[in-house]
DNA sequence: TTGCCATCCGGAACGTTGTTCCGTATCGTC
DNA sequence: GACGATACGGAACAACGTTCCGGATGGCAA
């Protein structure tokens, strides 16, 4: 899934120079066109920025989620990551969702279109679902069992579904300056706590 | 916007007998195509179901959130109706809007692709969102404003910032048996309690 | 009834997308 | 320096929305 080079002794038999050179020069083209026209920005489009032709970029990115989740990985490794560590370091449980929920809503807000695209039911995106789904789901479950356990918000609600809601409140948001998509998180994280 | 023949007196030309058919045939064959494949079932789909040229139903129906317009028109229409009858009917503020969100809902819900395509900032679609925020809106500002009246619910939220979130959270609902859309809109209407 | 013209129809044609495919160029090695 | 594997470029294809215009057809006037 668009390995940018991982374990050593992995059976990989080191790509081609030009190969691996365009590889990292689309992924910056790919950064640079998500920033300014949104994550489905054309493909031609980013293979003319990037002074490459098409085939290239299906050939490194066998589909257009691939590409995005490259773009994307590292942030999405920080946020998982900030799971176990906001966990431990916040006063309560609760609060530690809030924060990593806030981190969440963050990083979708700030990316045109991911959070459309994330809900897309288009086959190209297929990839980009499961990648953030088995990444992000396992962190957000530990996060809502802890609360739950606190006694702090019901105890019924799945953390696949929960990341489904944060994510389309997500839809649209930066496009409608009267729509402000954390606020609406945040009613929705009310409506999980117990009083 | 797709008129279907309102008051006398206009200055109407009275259409002709095969274009006022026509249009009866489109609006039936489209309504079959959403139910089949969703509101945005191609163009070509639609013209063909209706053993009609693609040109007849741009001539109709300008753009395809026209089309959408047309054929839902009467249920946003018994929605729109439905917010002062709860108001009266119910016995609070508070239980009037929730179940008229609930109508909403429901309404969104069972038409595939309706929610997805009321937030889609495509040109196409930009009649459609007008409609349903020029009817809507201020049926839901009235229930809001008297729950909060009632000091029931928060008062700093705007109706179309709830009917946006509503609307997304609506988003993909039935393609995903885990992702209950109903139940995330509850949720958000519990963070709207005070208590 | 007949004839005429405004109106309306059908579908070819255009522009834009994603995606595939293959002849050609390039890299790395022997 | 030559050769095979690898990678590249962009033409070509398919699906879509939308526009456009030659031809058909409905309604009215004579």
């Amino acid at each position: 899934m668009a390995d940018t080079g991982s374990g050593p002794g992995s059976p990989a038999p080191r790509k081609r120079a030009d190969a691996r050179r365009n590889q990292e020069i689309l992924l910056e083209a790919a950064a640079a066109a998500f920033v300014a026209s949104g994550v489905d920005a054309p493909v031609r489009d980013i293979a003319a920025k990037a002074g490459v032709g098409v085939g290239t970029i299906y050939r490194h990115f066998p589909t257009r989620a691939d590409l995005v989740v490259a773009v994307y990985r590292h942030q999405v490794e920080a946020c998982a990551e900030a799971g176990p560590a906001l966990l431990a370091d916040a006063d309560s449980p609760h609060t530690a969702l809030t924060r990593w929920i806030d981190l969440f809503v963050d990083f979708l807000v700030t990316k045109h279109g991911l959070a459309e695209a994330l809900q897309s039911d288009d086959a190209a995106f297929a990839t980009l679902h499961a990648y953030f789904l088995d990444r992000l789901v396992p962190v957000c479950a530990e996060l809502l069992d802890a609360a739950a356990r606190a006694g702090r918000i019901r105890s019924d609600i799945q953390a696949l579904e929960l990341m489904r809601a944060v994510g389309n409140l997500c839809i649209g948001a930066g496009k409608d300056p009267s729509y402000d998509a954390r606020r609406m998180v945040g009613l929705l994280l009310a409506g999980l706590r117990l009083h």
